[in-house]
DNA sequence: GTGGTCTAGACCACT
DNA sequence: GTGGTCTAGACCACC
């Protein structure tokens, strides 16, 4: 798997850069992009490639293992645990983006803005993440 | 202005309680929902309100005086500055959105999602935010 | 709480640090000896009691938190999460204790011992930590 | 001897799995349950019994050699040295019980057990271990 | 090569 | 004062 294209964190925001990888794995694995037995990228690698503390990716690693969507393996890569065979269901993973619409929907009464203009504004951005360029 | 309900944090976000209502006053102001001269609640109401320590609220309120959004007034509640007469324009304050859907059509991506579910889904939260009860 | 006496690391172990604290605290919330809403010793002041780096205690804590076992509250020290309000019954209990005392019986076997001998060393050995010497 | 039987190790353990080894061969000559002369399975016979690499199994019987311990002879199967001609007697053997006795010991005051469940607990599990099926 | 543990020490957010 | 995050870097166990 290419580390650098994978994983991406934003060292701006508030959120933690440890956690940061947490979401995407636990996304990732609901998905079904990462699938059970399959590695992830070693510390080390995704440490140069983010230009981030080796250990600060071991801890998101950590906390992974410690929840047990990751296997360790002494000595090898580690990889997502056996009991992650399957994605979850689409019903159930449009629920892990609720929290994040929440906040959004609260952010555009905030802001005053009709519901026709946010909607557009997200369509617009969800085609060109489709696209491929974000 | 009833303290309780205008400002809402979450204390269990990394998002530090200070900068989470400081951008609730920027878009609130960029809004007009709050306007020129307008009173916001005083440090030990909006405290005992959220729960939260009033040291916490008075660093909020201090950076949005150094930013020239509030005006101290000695021994008087704290006010919206004069200079902030008009809400921005809407075309503007849609930018100010922009970033939070952006990583919402990020996490989409990561679940694997259609953008068609995303999409329902974020006009139903819109819909109930709408209709009164978030 | 005293810091120093409560908990105690054996450095020699290859059993981590952070793991033995981990393990201690599990079992003083399981007996009750730390109930619910207790204050846990400080970071910085347990660290000092057992000449440790603040990170390792840190570290133990952090995963304690993940649990569920203990709450974090901003800017106040950790205490033990409200839902372990009251001990597990003995009965529960003594089902933790199992898995060390099936390792010491593995032990005995591979040194050829009676049954009772260990029996009659253990029981000197509970005696005397009731006695207060360990 | 049937290498699978023989030993047993735990991956899931800190404990470093060659040094689990070298524990299991030092008590079992201490018990005569080895005795000089005795043939020890191959690094490649017990390695795949155990589901271990075979570099750990080399490292635990080199570090027994240098101990003294185990004899290596060029193209033979490694056997136990001869000057450990008789089994220790008891009374040296039960010292090497004790320190994990004292940790058991421990664990039941964290878990504010009465000494007598904890013998109790002990006994039963002695006398599986001894008919046989661990 | 893999991950794990620990130390030393800086800086941040919050009470 | 509280805990959290991150970096830099050493050393260990294992493949």
């Amino acid at each position: 798997m290419s580390a650098d294209t994978f994983f991406s964190i934003n060292t701006g925001s508030t959120e933690p850069i440890y956690r940061q990888l947490i979401e995407q794995v636990r996304r990732r694995v609901a998905s079904g992009q990462l699938s059970a037995g399959q590695e992830i990228p070693s510390v080390r690698e995704l440490a140069q490639a983010l230009a981030v503390h080796p250990m600060t990716i071991s801890k998101a690693y950590s906390m992974l293992e410690a929840e047990g969507l990751l296997e360790r393996r002494r000595g090898l890569a580690m990889r997502v645990a056996a009991r992650h065979e399957r994605a979850q269901p689409a019903a159930d993973r449009i629920e892990l983006l609720r929290p994040t619409l929440e906040h959004a929907a609260a952010e555009v009464q905030q802001l005053g803005l009709p519901s026709s203009k946010a909607l557009a504004l997200f369509k617009e951005i969800l085609a060109s993440h489709e696209s491929g360029e974000p």
